[in-house]
DNA sequence: AGCACGCCGACT
DNA sequence: GTCGGCGTGCTC
């Protein structure tokens, strides 16, 4: 017995089958799409099994395999077939598209341990808790677990191991371990809700013949696409077929997992990004075995191993999590979606309220059929929106709040209704500079702003990870004038105090949310109304229902305006449509204030007006104009290198062989990249603009060909970029 | 990714 | 004469 092995080194060079014999005692265990360990020149490799065969194409002297590391399959049919084409689309390795679609504890890897991972967790002995004397830090976490049943053993080391171990000793706390999932959720009555004809038209529309077919599900904010993705879930569910569904970062959305979970219980498989790996690994498992039939993830679980799928769908469709624009394979979900939705033959819904201009405008096409859920469910219009020029205005503002605000927040303060306050930091940071000369400090390994930090009173680069002390003499001029310019939340909460003093404020940032379990918590005691004012950044514009929010304003609407992407008014567009829809989602109409320096631009009116199709129309003559998608497609070509020159001359070189070989494509660049140098590695772009171009891929391979084993220069290639940098 | 092979510069 | 620099190529 002979077989092909696709070994885990990403590498251009041996991204292809290698033949291996199986000794006669491990022939009955192998199956395409297991993993095995075999002998690689000097050392020993993992890999995987795409082929079995009798004799061997090539004229080598095979060796045997060394071991076999499954016994149930890893890669099944669908997902084998699924990393081909993921390799003809991306260019990326077909190592690398397989292992994508793995948890970490199934890539193939030397050295990996598929650790049946015991979690250890703690439940309160309430026998003898009554007969026991404890500490108030004790009872703290007492009363942790008792909220909770079981905690994590990490997350109370995390309070204090030396509690820990000494209620561990007197028996307060016993020790439970867990193989796997065990957090089980249970379902609850009532929790169906009466859909509305809105709603129900579309369910309807879906459901009179779920074969394949996309969707785009053009929803305002507050109208309810929820309960229709759940619907159509549960139709999969009662025709004994699984589904998916993706959202942008599982996260910042517990109060929709939540839902899930009480209408559907241990039906579903929820991945966040906050599981341990093992956790991850018990998840794809369980779903593996088709012990969870609706899983809920972020980009990565739509390649979750469900047979027999019956409904896809990505909310939040316009969101760019959606393309893994930072690492090989450059994938889109929404493609996969496709692929899937096509392979199982089932509808594909793409839900928005700000559709991106891609998918509407196949919608437009017909290429997908468009539905809409054009009202709110409570019956209420959208929002007010007042525009506030700060031109004028910031003379007579109170640090970063016009009076318009002061006052309208002070006017739900009194009604006792809450306030989300949006501070836009998309393309923007605090940083520090020296009010005598203008001197900026800079991180001395790559082009780019250090970021203040006031907590640790440090200055920090956001690509490299350098840091360094504030200092307060400046290095330049020698006076001691350096001072933070920009705005960070923490800022803005100081000024908040003080123009507020009563008010209770929450502060949501990554700062405050990067424990784990920090934002759920944050949320809940935000909707239980332990504070007035939620301020935060761009994570309080995602999907966050809070009944009694009937102000929402926007600090700054123009930073993300100003960032140099095609993309930078659609962005904006939706992000303060987004935010805008958190206001007034109950019974209390709502407000929504927008400082801005660019009150004309239309990225702003539109949202003003709710006029999603104004905005549409508006972007795609611009985008026509300019050649962007969706008139064009774009391929972004990175070439990055320590050696400045040598990385120069050859993306000359790259750009004169796409100019001799692509005759029906824009060609721009090279330019270097906005950020020219990250961790002394140089980066220049070029960017490919086309409509059709049958020998695009060819000729790209052919440049991977050439510079493959070069060590000098790195070439990445993205098509469909979801950001040109 | 490793690792060997190989072809040129400065040293015991 | 030899140690060692890293360019090139190979791994079933």
């Amino acid at each position: 017995m002979i077989i092909g092995v696709l070994v885990e080194l990403s590498s251009k060079n041996i991204d292809k089958m290698f033949d291996y014999l199986v000794p006669l005692n491990l022939q009955d265990n192998i199956k395409i799409g297991i993993r095995v360990e075999v002998p690689f020149g000097s050392q020993t490799l993992e890999g995987f099994v795409l082929e079995i065969k009798d004799n061997s194409s090539s004229d080598f002297k095979l060796k045997e395999i060394i071991s076999i590391k499954d016994t149930d399959i890893i890669l099944n049919e669908e997902l084998l077939e699924l990393g081909k084409i993921m390799h003809n689309n991306t260019l990326a390795t077909l190592i690398s598209c397989y292992q994508v679609m793995l948890p970490k504890a199934l890539k193939a890897k030397q050295g990996s341990i598929i650790n049946k991972k015991f979690d250890t967790y703690y439940m309160v002995n309430e026998s003898i808790l009554s007969t026991m004397k404890v500490t108030p830090k004790q009872e703290e976490m007492i009363n942790l677990c008792k909220k909770n049943k079981l905690v994590k053993r990490s997350e109370l080391l995390e309070m204090s191991s030396s509690i820990l171990s000494a209620l561990v000793k007197k028996g307060i706390l016993v020790e439970e371990k867990l193989e796997k999932y065990r957090l089980s959720y249970s379902k609850e009555l009532g929790s169906k809700f009466q859909l509305t004809a809105d709603q129900e038209n579309v369910v309807e529309k879906v459901l009179e013949n779920t074969r394949y077919k996309p969707y785009l599900l053009h929803g305002v904010t507050g109208s309810g696409k929820t309960e229709v993705y759940m619907e159509l879930i549960e139709d999969a569910l009662n025709k004994g077929k699984t589904s998916i569904m993706l959202v942008p970062e599982i996260s910042l959305t517990p109060q929709m997992v939540e839902r899930f979970q009480k209408r559907f219980g241990d039906n579903i498989a929820a991945l966040h990004s906050a599981l341990s790996d093992g956790e991850k690994y018990d998840e794809w498992r369980r779903i593996a075995r088709g012990e969870a039939s609706i899983v809920i993830g972020a980009r990565s679980a739509i390649f979750a191993p469900l047979k027999n799928i019956g409904m896809i769908i990505i909310d939040e469709e316009h969101s760019d999590s959606y393309k893994q624009g930072d690492s090989n394979p450059r994938y889109s979900a929404k493609d996969i979606a496709m692929f899937r939705g096509e392979y199982h033959d089932c509808p594909v819904i793409f839900g928005s309220a700000t559709p991106s201009l891609e998918v509407m405008a196949r919608a437009q096409k017909g290429v997908y059929e468009y539905l809409s859920l054009p009202n709110r469910v409570n019956g209420k219009k959208l929002p007010l929106v007042r525009i506030i020029d700060m031109n004028e205005e910031i003379k007579k503002s109170k640090g970063h709040f016009s009076r318009n605000l002061i006052t309208s927040i002070n006017d739900k303060l009194e009604k006792d209704e809450q306030v989300i306050l949006l501070l836009n930091r998309r393309g923007y940071a605090s940083f520090v500079t020296c009010k005598n000369c203008g001197y900026t400090f800079k991180c001395p390994n790559c082009d780019i702003s250090l970021t203040y930090h006031k907590s640790s009173n440090t200055m920090r680069c956001h690509y490299c990870g350098y840091g360094t002390k504030v200092y307060d003499t400046c290095p330049e001029c020698h006076e001691k004038s350096i001072s933070d310019l920009g705005v960070g939340t923490q800022k803005i909460e100081e000024e908040l105090g003080e123009i507020f003093p009563n008010a209770r404020i929450l502060r949501m940032d990554f700062d405050t949310t990067s424990r784990k379990g920090a934002h759920e918590k944050m949320i809940k005691s935000f909707k239980n109304h332990e504070y007035d004012i939620l301020l935060g950044t761009q994570i309080v514009a995602k999907g966050l229902d809070f009944s009694n929010v009937t102000l929402v304003g926007v600090i700054n609407a123009d930073t993300s305006l100003n960032i140099p992407d095609f993309r930078s008014s659609e962005n904006t567009f939706s992000l303060l449509s987004q935010v805008a829809g958190r206001s007034g989602r109950s019974e209390k109409s709502g407000e929504v204030i927008i400082q801005t320096f660019n009150p004309d631009h239309y990225a702003i009116s539109y949202t003003k007006m709710h006029d999603y199709m104004g905005f549409y129309n508006k972007e795609m003559e611009i985008r026509k104009t300019l050649k962007y998608p969706p008139f064009y497609y774009l391929c972004y070509i990175k070439i990055s290198g320590k050696d400045m020159e040598y990385i120069s001359k050859e993306a000359d070189k790259i750009k004169r062989a796409l100019v001799r070989n692509l005759l029906n494509t824009n060609i721009l660049g090279p330019t270097p990249s906005t950020i020219f140098r990250v961790n002394n590695i140089y980066r220049f772009g070029i960017i490919l603009k086309y409509k059709k171009e049958e020998k695009l891929k060819d000729v790209l391979n052919k440049i991977l060909e050439h510079y493959k084993g070069n060590n000098k220069i790195r070439i990445d290639i993205d098509f469909n970029p979801s950001q040109i940098y």
